[in-house]
RNA sequence: GCCGUCCUAGCUCAACGGUAGAGCAACGGUUUUGUAAACCGUAGGCUCCGGGUUCAAGUCCCGGGGACGGCUCCA
């Protein structure tokens, strides 16, 4: 534990302490440090609100003066339970880590008493009073399990000194404006109604951005050998019954009842429709690879609260291929997915990382199967150089997966691409290849996606570039700007050709100033501006002026749409 | 789903339990403008929905919907 970590940690106690003088009747949960502070869960007898908040972080303050060192020592279980008499919580722990037969150490600070492993400033002074505060509270269920009950979770900031702290805040205000639910609205790209909570409405603007992305993966896909299928949205129950999706899944789908013998379930996934397809004829050796891609319209039954924009919706599409393999072949094939992953986000230059998602508790298949599976992938991760984390359980039920992890504004962590083993659906479709020897084998599935879904991807993009996209992915690539309407014959000459090199462009022909039309460009986000006034017409030229930079001094028009088309095909 | 908060004009926000208002946007007019907001005017409301308390509810209470921050979940 560093320096850091530690002040943290002091802090969670003086928390809990001041929480105590505050609500005799309240319990203390656990306590821990965390990335930008400490939070304590606590059961309250009535629940408190964020309005509660400067009150308890006044009465920590009044505490803190009276605290010195933190003083541990180590307790039979007896003395730790009578210690924490009817806290539940506590005893709980108590009795895990007497049973485990670990030490049980107490810690005081001033007259407050908590059962900790330790990990604490030196002494108080070490912390600067106005080096924290209190953030905000949120529930959190009791160990992590939604079985439990639920506590009050109170977040607070910590860090080193004042300036830290403010500037964490700088920073999250700032990302706050990066946020792709205001700004996708505001640049008019999609929209929520809550007749279809979860499920975005592609305004015309985002639609563009949306197929330039599929249009880009679609460039890229059919240049490595994928071909693309479209497949039902509605599928008879017993689809998901032979897929083992039934078992799993059915409770997040929607489901369309027709009546008997004819339940529908929307469409979730794509695989059990790619297995259908595999299996629709007879297969060889040499079919394999078969990379078959798709982005049909997907539709989850996401519980309500874990609604987020578009990072985490109801209805969404993704850059879905199925590839199917020899179990030779699983090793080459996902070096070629990988190469795929390393060309996508550089286009972007976004930062991702892998991380490794092993067998789960529900699992379909042999343990030998899935062991075999696991080391084939950690030794393709190994030898990408690229590093990666392990979080054990997290495999589908049908196999192993590599997820792509990527951060939001605010540094919340979202899984974008997936690309998951699976030795389960194939057989279970009962499909079958003829091999070199005439005998018939199972191919091996690889299920990957890239950007993960679109939905997801675009939200973080519009984060990450602010809004502020590239040329290619821009909906209105080019704003003209008229000065006054006696240039409108000019301005229309421009236009069209920029129309027919197939820039996309709008004129903003209102009776507003120069001053005005260039500030609603800026704030549109729009790449380039053409401001065109007598001068320009004059000398047949456009004063170009590129957002965020100013003026870039007049062009003429065939340098200017040549600079585009440029940026826009090498996608920079 | 669970905990907490929020929902007023297209947007951002006001309004002590006592006549719902401002700025921006929209629309009409004036102005014909040179690199981030011209001026004047007009219109715009089931205050998320349903019930209740009250002489009186945007405001208080109950139920529902939706959104946000977390938790859990996440193929």
């Amino acid at each position: 534990m560093n320096q850091l970590e530690a002040k943290r940690h002091s802090l969670a106690h003086l928390l809990a302490a001041a929480v105590l003088e505050l609500y005799p009747d309240a319990q203390r949960a656990i306590g821990p440090a965390i990335d930008n502070g400490f939070y304590y869960d606590i059961k309250f007898a009535t629940p408190i609100s964020n309005d509660d908040l400067p009150k308890i972080e006044a009465k920590m303050r009044e505490i803190f003066s009276t605290w010195n060192k933190f003083e541990g020592k180590e307790v039979d279980k007896e003395t730790a339970l009578n210690t924490f008499k009817g806290n539940p919580f506590k005893q709980e722990l108590i009795d895990e880590i007497a049973d485990k037969g670990e030490k049980l150490t107490l810690y005081t600070s001033g007259s407050y008493v908590d059962l900790c492993r330790g990990g604490h400033a030196e002494s108080m002074s070490q912390i600067k009073p106005d080096s924290f505060k209190l953030s905000h509270v949120a529930g959190a269920y009791w160990r992590g399990d939604e079985k439990n009950m639920m506590l009050t979770r109170i977040y607070g900031l910590a860090f080193d000194t004042r300036e830290e702290l403010m500037q964490y805040e700088i920073m999250i205000e700032e990302a706050r404006r990066r946020d792709h639910k205001i700004l996708g609205p505001q640049l008019e790209l999609f929209m929520f109604h809550h007749t279809s909570p979860g499920m975005p409405y592609w305004l015309p603007k985002g639609v563009i951005l949306y197929n330039e992305l599929v249009r880009f993966w679609r460039e890229e896909h059919q240049q490595k050998g994928y071909q693309e299928i479209v497949s039902p949205v509605l599928n008879k129950k017993e689809l998901y019954i032979t897929s083992g999706h039934y078992d799993h899944y059915w409770p997040d789908m929607f489901v369309a009842d027709m009546g008997e013998n004819e339940v529908y379930g929307v469409k979730a996934m794509n695989c059990p429709n790619a297995m259908v397809v595999f299996g629709w004829k007879g297969r060889s050796y040499r079919d394999l690879p078969l990379r078959l891609s798709d982005t049909d319209p997907l539709h989850r039954y996401e519980r309500s609260g874990t609604l987020n924009g578009l990072l985490r919706v109801r209805e969404f599409r993704q850059d879905d291929a199925h590839i199917f393999v020899t179990e030779e072949q699983i090793g080459d094939e996902y070096k070629e997915v990988f190469k795929i992953v390393e060309r996508f986000y550089s286009i972007f230059g976004m930062q991702y990382s892998f991380r490794l998602g092993t067998r789960p508790e529900k699992f379909m298949g042999d343990v030998e199967t899935w062991d075999k599976a696991e080391q084939t992938l950690r030794e393709i991760l190994a030898e990408s150089g690229k590093g990666y984390t392990v979080l054990e359980g997290d495999g589908t039920f049908y196999g192993p997966k590599v997820d792509i992890l990527m951060k939001d504004a605010i540094g919340r962590e979202w899984q974008m691409g997936t690309v998951q083993l699976d030795f389960q659906q194939p057989r279970r479709f009962n499909l079958g290849y003829t091999a070199v020897d005439g005998s018939k084998k199972t191919p091996v599935a690889i299920h990957r996606v890239i950007y993960g879904s679109l939905e997801r991807f675009i939200g973080i993009i519009i984060e990450h570039f602010a809004g502020a996209f590239p040329v290619w992915l821009s909906p209105v690539q080019v704003s003209i700007l008229p000065i006054t309407d006696k240039q409108n014959n000019y301005v229309q000459e421009v236009a069209d050709q920029l129309r027919s090199a197939g820039i996309r462009l709008e004129i903003s022909s209102d009776n507003e100033t120069i001053g005005k039309k260039i500030r609603s460009a800026e704030i549109m986000k729009i790449p380039y501006f053409l401001i065109i006034g007598q001068k320009e017409q004059d000398a047949h030229t456009v004063a170009v002026r590129q957002r965020g930079k100013g003026d870039l001094g007049p062009m003429n028009i065939s340098e200017f749409i040549k600079k585009i088309k440029t940026e826009s095909e090498t996608r920079s």
